[in-house]
DNA sequence: TAAGGTATGTTTACATTGCTCACATCAATG
DNA sequence: CATTGATGTGAGCAATGTAAACATACCTTA
């Protein structure tokens, strides 16, 4: 698909055939030049220059296209999540995903979205909306803003600590289980004594 | 104290002062080279391998310092952790860190630790334990690994996600304020039906 | 104290990378 | 058919990580 040689001086369709090249590499693990995406092309050093305006342009397209992937992902034949266990079930592939792909992963959360990629600011806010509306539709609770952001940041602490070898080496089955566990966890942890709303000065010392 | 400018042919205490380059490069924002050290330490640009084997063993050195540092914040004058609330505040101090030095947070946390890294193996472990045991003290529950993980999960991911800026840019003091709520939130938040076991099949349907 | 080994620095050199600039080729449009 | 804009090429630059081979200073030990 990406690669119609054309064989002719120019190339039939670079700009993919470039993204294609250096996703391959992203996720066979090894570091990715620009000049070794260009020679996977079979394309002198500098054509991507007429693609792309430097390397965080073309990251920024690569990470795009993740985030699609990972909307794809979250959201395919699923239906919006119901109960926490639907819940834990999208964080189980959302860390699925930063684990088979993780160096594409790194590429979409790993620094600023670049505001001047259209296309991937795009999807970075349907992933965010997606995420936020799933937290909502289970926890109606007051805190609506605070919770997603929770919900968010512990999948997203988990494939980090994880995809780094932070916590124990497992299987990804296990990792799966691992995450429903940790997410059935914290949601119905209790510690003795009350626990004070720190929002809120206590009425009563 | 590290640059011991001998003005000799030897360095007073090159090892030092290369790592003190490097961290102050990397809490000034810059990108850090070996090269660039070595500059900084008045020294020829090969001198750095006389104390390192490679730039990965001068990162693991300085992930070891920061872990280091970070443990002296987490428990600085504290003791551990006895309330959720005081769990919020370890983590409050977590990715205070994380935004205060990301560079260095992400050297830390960003890569497999290297095993053959002594320093930096045990600084790590004993971060591990504090963030374990603190979590257990809190809630003495059956899960207590999962908890655990949940916990440490949460903090980091919130810290990444402050980092990266995917969560709307705040002031350091909001950030604090949003790090407990969203602590605040998760733990004390109720679905509406039950929430099911996902560990153990239901005993009745 | 002289001798020599070891730790530490220096120079040179090389392959790789991101990127710029000037030039070549081709396709479509006037 | 000629021009022009989009696309690809080549040579070249500065920076980087790293490897050799060489130089110097310190420390032990005979």
């Amino acid at each position: 698909m990406s690669t119609l040689a054309k064989d002719s001086y120019h190339h039939g369709d670079l700009r993919a055939s470039l993204l294609a090249a250096a996703m391959q590499m992203l996720e066979a693990g090894e570091p990715f030049s620009l000049r070794a995406i260009a020679r996977q092309a079979g394309v002198s050093a500098t054509a991507p220059y007429r693609h792309f305006a430097d390397r965080d342009a073309l990251e920024s397209a690569l990470a795009a296209q993740g985030l699609r992937d990972l909307l794809a992902d979250l959201t395919n034949g699923r239906e919006l999540p119901k109960s926490p266990a639907d819940l834990g079930e999208l964080a189980v592939v959302y860390v699925g995903f930063a684990l088979r792909r993780p160096a594409l992963f790194r590429l979409m959360f790993g620094n600023a979205c670049d505001e001047g990629s259209e296309e991937r600011v795009e999807a970075s806010a349907q992933i965010h909306e997606l995420l936020q509306t799933s937290m909502l539709r289970v926890f109606p609770a007051a805190e609506a803003e605070a919770l997603a952001a929770a919900g968010w940041a512990l999948a997203h602490g988990l494939a980090y600590l994880h995809m780094d070898g932070k916590l124990p080496e497992m299987p990804d089955d296990e990792v799966a289980d691992h995450v429903r566990a940790a997410f059935h966890a914290i949601l119905t942890a209790r510690a003795s004594p009350d626990y004070p709303d720190p929002t809120v000065p206590r009425r009563k010392s």
